[in-house]
DNA sequence: GTCTATAAACGGATAGAC
DNA sequence: GTCTATCCGTTTATAGAC
């Protein structure tokens, strides 16, 4: 069964890789181990990919468009940012379950990347930062922030989410209700007066 | 000049690969490049060890054990549980700085040991959230808990410790009293009424 | 596009001299 | 306790047939 609608070979590599290297870090995940994964040898891979390292860099690349498509985007128009701030924390939890969010994990594996590469990737994380800061500001203004450092705080923030991605398994005993709902309301609760 | 008061080599070559680990991951750090972080030959460095994974699952060890003496047992016999759990939270913070407790990070890496080393290692991990969730049923009884789940929690609150190691840097713009400061209050306002 | 085969470098680990 | 030299499996990557 050749796949119909031209859904590209290409994408089920980079997304096996990605699951792979979110488990067994990049380092700890071999081209052989992906060849296995996706049903090729090594060499057949090398068609589709020009080598290791970048394929990681493409990966980092996918991840944060995805996190602009489906947590920056929906969120820019919301006016107020306490409703603004939660939804993003919403949705960004939603999508390490439905969409590839958990492969921003690997952006914590930018040191693998050539310094230019490496840069831009951090320049995009630093971005979705300078959104939640924004957020506080708001808030700040509004007079409904505690007296917190924004720096600090939006990485315990982000720390939060992404942690999520490292411990969370199905059969964690808690529901991704329950989780979203859990992780929204403790990053706001710890921010607002 | 050899070390004087006899303080071991070993406990240098132990240091420094925790400290490589953190930075690289277990799989991203070889032998040759510890050797040459501690200025030996890699065959000099096997006189000290027995293998790269028995390394590894010593400094894990040494790890626990230093949450243990550092956080664990000088908040033992805090009554209020409050008290306890800002303390918990201020002495893991200050541990990053000091001594090698953002080695606990490396526990991420248990994957790359024995089943039998590796629950182990877990055991310990999951005695700690247990300690934070035990602080959690008190300060419910005294109606002073939000309404949240203790096991999500727990991770959340370790999450915005450990994260810290990932991510600071004595150039990060923030002091590290601040810092401290800043992670006790995040968490305790995320969950105290 | 995918394969078999192989090159070239790197990895963990050991032997034996000093 | 540290070195040089080396073993051997694994890794990334390529060549060339189909």
């Amino acid at each position: 069964m050749p796949t119909p609608e031209g859904r590209a070979r290409n994408e089920e590599i980079y997304h096996t890789a990605a699951r792979l290297m979110v488990q067994r870090g990049y380092a700890g995940t071999s081209m052989g181990d992906l060849a296995k994964a996706v049903g090729m040898t090594k060499a057949g891979l090398y068609h589709h990919i020009s080598s290791k390292q970048d394929m990681l860099f493409q990966i980092l690349l996918y991840a944060m468009d995805e996190l602009e498509e489906k947590v920056i985007e929906p969120t820019g128009g919301i006016a107020d940012p306490e409703e603004r701030l939660r939804e993003m924390i919403r949705l960004h939890v939603c999508g390490l379950f439905e969409h590839g969010l958990e492969f921003s994990l690997l952006f914590q594996e930018r040191r693998h990347l050539d310094s230019d590469q490496s840069e831009l990737i951090w320049k995009k994380v630093d971005q979705y930062l300078g959104l939640i800061r924004k957020a506080m500001r708001e808030l700040k203004k509004q007079g409904k922030l505690r007296e917190l450092d924004p720096d600090v705080t939006a990485r315990h923030i982000l720390q939060t989410i992404t942690g999520i991605a490292r411990w969370y398994s199905d059969d964690a005993g808690v529901s991704q209700r329950r989780l979203l709902e859990q992780t929204v309301n403790f990053n706001m609760a710890a921010i607002l007066k």
